[in-house]
DNA sequence: GGCCGGTTACAAGGCACGCTTGTAACCGCA
DNA sequence: TGCGGTTACAAGCGTGCCTTGTAACCGGCC
């Protein structure tokens, strides 16, 4: 399903979000860095466009309309996304010169790095020292490479072993689950599939090669021998993302990290099959060099924090 | 924390991953309905603006590079999220003209409806009855008068106790939280906050008369007794997302619902405190008018969809 | 009563961005 | 060698947005 274009810019929502918390179009203007007239044209015009009034302006001030409070409120979704997006991208564009130096696989940079690093620039921020992170999105053999050539002062990789002369610290697990969209009949089963229906059913999955579908084949080994034959795929899709859309469509069922679609299960876009009889869980792990442990500086900072995180959540 | 001018806008992302799924850019022209070369100089000028090369551009296609991958999936979180809005908006256009009208309350509206509907549309579209839904927000009391006076075919809202004359179905729960930013005291600490200490803490809260505000003080009544008395608040604003960004500046702790501060838990930009001795949990209903249950028609569809949701997640 | 500081909106001019159309270069394959 | 596919460059144009200037409105205060 495509956006309409009835949806307002990502500037536009934050021009809106200023007004809320300002009270008045005259105190957002400066906060933006454009005049008053511009926000007044911007929020006019918005509202024009969405066909729904979202401020009461008055002498003096505007104040946002009942409907006005329930967008801002999804406004903000929108923009808290972008500032992952937004932190990532400072992160990837950093040309490896940053003060710390992050290497991480694709799963992990894809899910968990950008929350975390909002999280941590914000912290670092308060107390006065936000620190340049350059990240490097690889596979986990690459990442332990960079790791260990000291190319990198952290890594984050998924795999279950710790690689020779590195030290680490698991920080978060990932789960392979299979997902159907709902009104799928995998979606209103009862009974968790086992390996042998899995290996039966036709999925829609990445193409051969990629990280998350050797995973399943050594989980599926694991539990059937090697003898077994996957069902051909429905789709072959070169990302994450396309395999969601196309699921989510209803394409058929896919198996993927949880962390890929963690969003669509919570909002039921996406519904979870239990599966029995399959190991499909694996540790994420930061990465390493050198003898002591926990590792210097800002490297220290950071997995402390994510531990943090993931102690009290 | 504002956005920097190098985010992309909605648009462009939507080209980006439009190009991504298609596997050339003269293949998402038509799906985009713009021009081959105007798909062209969208991505370039992206990949200038966010400096970072998104596309290997080759004879036969184009395919994301690694960081381009990377970039596509934090930029479906962004339309993920928009797209919430969008079907949000639509449904608050829809001036009561609707096959199914719902009034729902601020919390559920802004923090549970749009996942619903965008997961209800798009299995409705699947089974080519896509329906019109209008939406209402207003407090609890409104709803019901909405529901009662067939001004709305369902209702949803986080009362305790179901208005006289109307059916009802626990859809889900809510449950107030204590939340403050990671490194402040109230985030290291071990032991779970008693009544007594929160009602010595300073928060940042809404304007009195808020439905969140006014169920703090109903738990703290019915724990300590009418003579309590609340700290003076650091800060009283107006909308919960003005909360949220002020916590996360480091105002100061908050009590709110956990539906509003769940991305932020879950990406460590704020942190639950645990809360001991006090009952702030809150079941939210379906409400319908009638004496048969389940209700109608698209009515009737929508509650099942909800409860399949969440019997499954 | 009059004025000042705050709010909003309207108008004109200009810049910049994005789209379209037309054109060209490149590659693989028949 | 020609065709169907890909990408990029160039010119022209419309539109959206910002700035500056102006005006109207309200509340408080001298």
């Amino acid at each position: 399903m495509r956006l309409s274009n009835r949806v307002p810019e990502l500037t536009a929502l934050d021009v809106l979000l200023a007004v809320a918390r300002a009270g008045s179009l005259n105190g957002a203007a400066p906060e933006l860095g454009v005049s008053q007239q511009a926000v007044s044209a911007r929020i006019t015009a918005m509202e024009a466009q969405i066909g729904i009034r979202l401020l009461t302006r008055s002498t003096s001030g505007s104040t946002l309309t009942a409907e006005g409070t329930v967008v801002a409120e999804w406004a903000t979704r929108v923009l808290d996304a972008a500032q992952e997006l937004d932190v990532g991208l400072a992160a990837l564009r950093a040309e490896h010169r940053g003060r710390l130096r992050v290497s991480a696989s694709l799963t992990i940079a894809e899910h968990l790095l950008p929350g975390w690093l909002v999280s941590f620039q914000a912290v670092a921020s308060a107390r006065g020292d936000a620190a340049e992170i350059t990240l490097t999105a690889a596979n986990s053999g690459v990442v332990s490479q960079h790791v260990r050539a000291d190319t990198a002062d952290l890594g984050f990789i998924e795999s279950p072993t710790v690689p020779p002369g590195l030290r680490s610290r698991v920080v978060a697990h990932d789960e392979l689950v299979l997902v159907a969209p709902p009104g799928h009949p995998l979606a209103k089963r009862r009974r968790p599939v086992d390996p042998h229906l899995l290996v039966d059913t036709p999925l829609v999955s990445r193409e051969s090669g990629s990280g998350t579908r050797e995973a399943l084949a050594a989980a599926l080994r694991s539990a059937l021998g090697s003898g077994y034959r996957q069902a051909d795929p429905i789709l072959a899709l070169s990302t994450t993302s396309a395999i969601r859309s196309a699921v989510r469509a209803g394409a058929g069922p896919a198996v993927l990290s949880e962390l890929a679609v963690a969003d669509d299960l919570a909002t039921g876009r996406l519904v979870r099959v239990p599966i029995t009889g399959l190991d499909l869980r694996r540790a994420l792990r930061a990465i390493w060099l050198g003898t002591r442990t926990p590792p210097a500086g800002a490297a220290r900072d950071l997995i402390g924090h994510i531990a943090a995180l993931r102690q009290l959540s």
